[in-house]
DNA sequence: GAGGTAAGTATGCGGTGTAAACATGAAATC
DNA sequence: GATTTCATGTTTACACCGCATACTTACCTC
């Protein structure tokens, strides 16, 4: 075992997991940095020691979140055994998570991240994931760019249903898992389409 | 003409106006009242005569941002002749009022708006104009949950995009106008199929 | 033991949203 | 025309926030 700190004990991982544990309670992603040190035992400038600024703090949080939408999005992956089936069961994942941790997904895509291609998060790692479910469902021989149109199609048909649905746009009635898979299945079914 | 005010002359609109003007100029939908009512020349509880409290200047600001979004689907709406075209420019439109007015657009699905179906606003209009563009494109007969769940499809492809597009997790060459007509067209062409 | 250094603390500054009490001036009443 | 009313704007105050700066602590190395 590593030294695991002298003061706290690895603050930085409990100033994460307390910033989780606020989100899940409130269901909002504004968090104060005040009250995590004040949860955490320590004192309000603690965290500095451990992260640059309030939002080097929130992106840690968000790729953890990120993190977890991957593990989702593998298990649907191998859940499934037709291409197909694996897409639609991302899709499912996606919106799941999206739903059960609206705060943790409002944060994982607040603010416009820059230099992004410079050093991929696991939010690249998910839409990797991503695509390759819908190159797999491709005929052999689709070009590069319809791949990339299509992948971008699905992405943007998920997040926005996701989007929608947390800011209270759609009705009960649009927000059934049946109904979700008549939103998406036809968007999948283009994939496999010349 | 009305009284037009006393004290300043309809500080509630130049209240939005101003958050308007801040938005434009930083692109963040984070505002502070007291920088409102500095720029409006009013004191820092002036703005409380007009609104509850913060949430209801945002409100207000967004209202009128899907004001605007409206008038540019309307524009789209009365340009094209064909159904499909309508539809597909309805989507264009969309998508440039996202990346026209970032921090705008962000305001107007930030928080959860609660209560919407008791009264409608703005937001439900465009839904409204996008819904009806949708059953214009589908064929005679096509029951209405099929209309609800394909209304639901593009709104979700282009809101879904214009969020990615903004949070910077979409490469350059994935936001071409070329680009983002191969990401919806082949959702509209669902629209009209059995 | 003496230093060095990473981790946590104390203090303080300028900013925020907003509650409470007060001031002002246009308009309505007499 | 004088008086009352009431919407509008101001003042003051409070609790909170992110963060800069300077200090202290506790371990590790030699």
């Amino acid at each position: 075992m590593k030294s695991e700190g002298f003061h706290h004990g690895n603050l930085r991982a409990a100033l994460i997991e307390a910033a989780r544990a606020v989100m899940e309670e409130t269901s909002s992603s504004d968090l104060s940095l005040r009250d995590l040190a004040r949860r955490v035992g320590v004192s309000p400038m603690a965290a500095y020691r451990h992260f640059a600024d309030k939002e080097a703090l929130l992106r840690a949080v968000a790729d953890g979140g990120f993190g977890e939408l991957v593990l989702g999005m593998e298990a649907a992956l191998a859940a499934d055994a037709t291409p197909l089936a694996r897409v639609l069961d991302m899709g499912r994942a996606y919106v799941a998570f999206a739903r059960a941790h609206p705060a943790m997904f409002d944060l994982m895509f607040a603010a416009p991240v820059a230099g992004l291609e410079a050093s991929p998060d696991n939010g690249t790692k998910a839409f990797g994931l991503l695509q390759g479910a819908v190159a797999a469902c491709s005929p052999a021989g689709t070009p590069q760019g319809k791949v990339a149109a299509a992948t971008i199609r699905l992405w943007s048909v998920v997040h926005g249903y996701s989007r929608l649905a947390l800011a209270g746009r759609l009705v009960a009635s649009s927000m059934t898992p049946a109904f979700l898979d008549e939103v998406i299945v036809p968007v999948i079914e283009t994939l496999e389409r010349p």
